[in-house]
DNA sequence: ATCCATGCATAGGTTTTACTGATTCAATTT
DNA sequence: AAATTGAATCAGTAAAACCTATGCATGGAT
């Protein structure tokens, strides 16, 4: 770099005023020092910037005029790289980069940001869908400023504040010989072919829940993705076990489905905010984790409806 | 402003390598200027920029990421605008504002403005046509790095080349009696009305030839511009005198004119390129300069041949 | 014509900032 | 546990930015 910021801003100021002089009085600095920032730029640039008029001021050359108008873009530039920064760190402006666990992000967060950019349309919300694995790794290195997630698995450096909580619950096609059931145990449900979610964090916690009564599930299926589990579960192949509630009881392909409570009182899988403990959030962060508080409290009320309705 | 170009260069580089040590070592400085640069930026902006994993470098934040993004833009335009000041000062490229003295300038700019552009493409010229007081003016204060005029009237710290010399000679109708003649003498002249061109020096200057033989013009019109005063000799007002040579012997009316060379040695008008003495020129300004002289050469060679055919 | 005022440039000295080498501190790897 | 990595901190120094005072050339007033 050849020149300075500073530099610049006092020869524009004399470009404008034709005077070293008013220059520095408008600056607050002495005349000297505008003097040698101009001399340094005509050294630097090796242009005549000024024609000196003894005893009245300066005027631009032509050169000087074309560097001028160049000069008072690139302030006015770096200018707003300031406000630009003062608005990352003072308002809800600019974008968050944020992970989602994928069970309920397809559910919780289209209504979420939809939300948030009605609140707050100066802001961008951009969302990953991974799994847990590269939510702690992406928390670590900085690259999601928060995380929708369960608290499983979380090291220490990274802060967990739970939202709500989950119970397991049954999922069973009309078919099932259990589904028209009002509750189900899991000893019921473990005589019958499972369908398995075969995610890393989800295939440990279900079988957990099964191990802690002392019963083994029988796998009919492993399936990649909860759409394929909801279609499997609708044609026959088995029930399975899901946490997060869904609203809607068809699958893909139109078999129906039901969702049926278990008797057995099970561990409920906690979903929350995760965030990197030492992390400054930004504004824009903040603002984000209001809004979910709030579309989590709504949701939850839909959801008891919903459930309500399923079970009637 | 709150902060310098080099902090932001220090920290684009440091987000670039994930590593203040590594920075320091590609910008050859020590690790401890990066690292205070960036805390200058945190402390600036209210941002985190980065994340900082012990004995493993660091990695940039989300509200870091944004800030960089826009940062390296900035830089990017710093250097754009060194880049242009060199251009300026080293390649015929930029603008070029010029004064041009009226007479000649409808006559001689156009085509070599063609010329000039049509070698230098990445060059601009804008010229004034003005009177001389203001040509003065305008070079003294810079607004001109050069003018085409006559050299009468030039203060000392205007430095003047002389390009060519135009002898004046009278400009008749076809009607007047004296049209046909080889050459007239101005006392010929003198018994006839004239058509003045009412301009400042132009004025001073042609009574001055009168003045010189101990003559006195009779003025039948003082026209404001060289169209009316060929518009005005063509319909019989009078004879005018011009030094400036026309290729056109109609008036803007089609009326026709005739150029008779004055049988007196009389004082001609040297045309030239005017400049402030102690202003570096550009290249442009330079290369516009030889176009200008081969310019001339060729049309001094066609304004003979012109003469030539009038005189036959 | 002389004197004063104007205004940029320069000089000398001081304060501020920037930079470096050495060290510390925390975590990671061996 | 020891060695290594890599950022932060500290203290000393070099550089730069800045200010006051002065010089110098010119324009305008008396």
């Amino acid at each position: 770099m050849r020149f300075t910021l500073k530099q610049l801003h006092y020869f524009v100021a004399a470009g404008d005023f034709n005077s070293v002089t008013k220059a520095a009085e408008a600056l607050h600095v002495s005349q000297p020092s505008i003097s040698s920032a101009i001399l340094h730029l005509e050294e630097e640039t090796g242009l005549q910037l000024f024609v000196r008029h003894h005893a009245q001021g300066l005027s631009l050359t032509s050169p000087g005029r074309q560097f001028m108008r160049k000069a008072k873009q690139l302030l006015s530039e770096a200018d707003g790289l300031a406000h630009y920064a003062s608005a990352l760190g003072e308002e809800v402006a600019g974008s968050i980069k944020i992970a989602g666990f994928p069970t309920f992000t397809p559910i919780l967060l289209p209504g979420l940001i939809k939300r948030f950019q009605g609140a707050y349309p100066s802001a961008r919300v951009q969302c990953d869908e991974i799994h847990q694995k590269d939510i702690i790794q992406g928390l670590s290195i900085g690259k999601y400023e928060l995380a929708l997630t369960y608290d499983l698995q979380l090291p220490a450096e990274v802060e967990f504040h739970p939202l709500i909580e989950f119970p397991p619950y049954a999922v069973l096609g009309v078919d099932h010989p259990l589904a028209n059931q009002k509750e189900v145990s899991l000893k019921e449900l473990a005589e019958h072919p499972m369908v398995l979610l075969d995610w890393p964090m989800s295939r440990e916690y279900f079988f957990s829940l099964f191990l802690s009564l002392g019963l083994e599930p029988q796998y009919a299926y492993e399936a990649q993705s909860i759409a394929m589990v909801r279609g499997l579960v609708g044609n026959g192949f088995g029930y399975s076990l899901a946490n997060t509630p869904m609203a809607n009881n068809l699958a893909l392909d139109g078999t129906e489905l039901r969702q049926v409570p278990l008797k057995e009182n099970l561990r409920p899988l906690r979903m929350g905010v995760a965030r990197l403990s030492d992390l400054r959030l930004t504004p824009v962060a903040d603002a984000f984790i209001k809004q979910l508080e709030a579309q989590i409290h709504e949701m939850s009320d839909a959801i008891f409806a919903a459930n309500s309705l399923s079970r009637a």
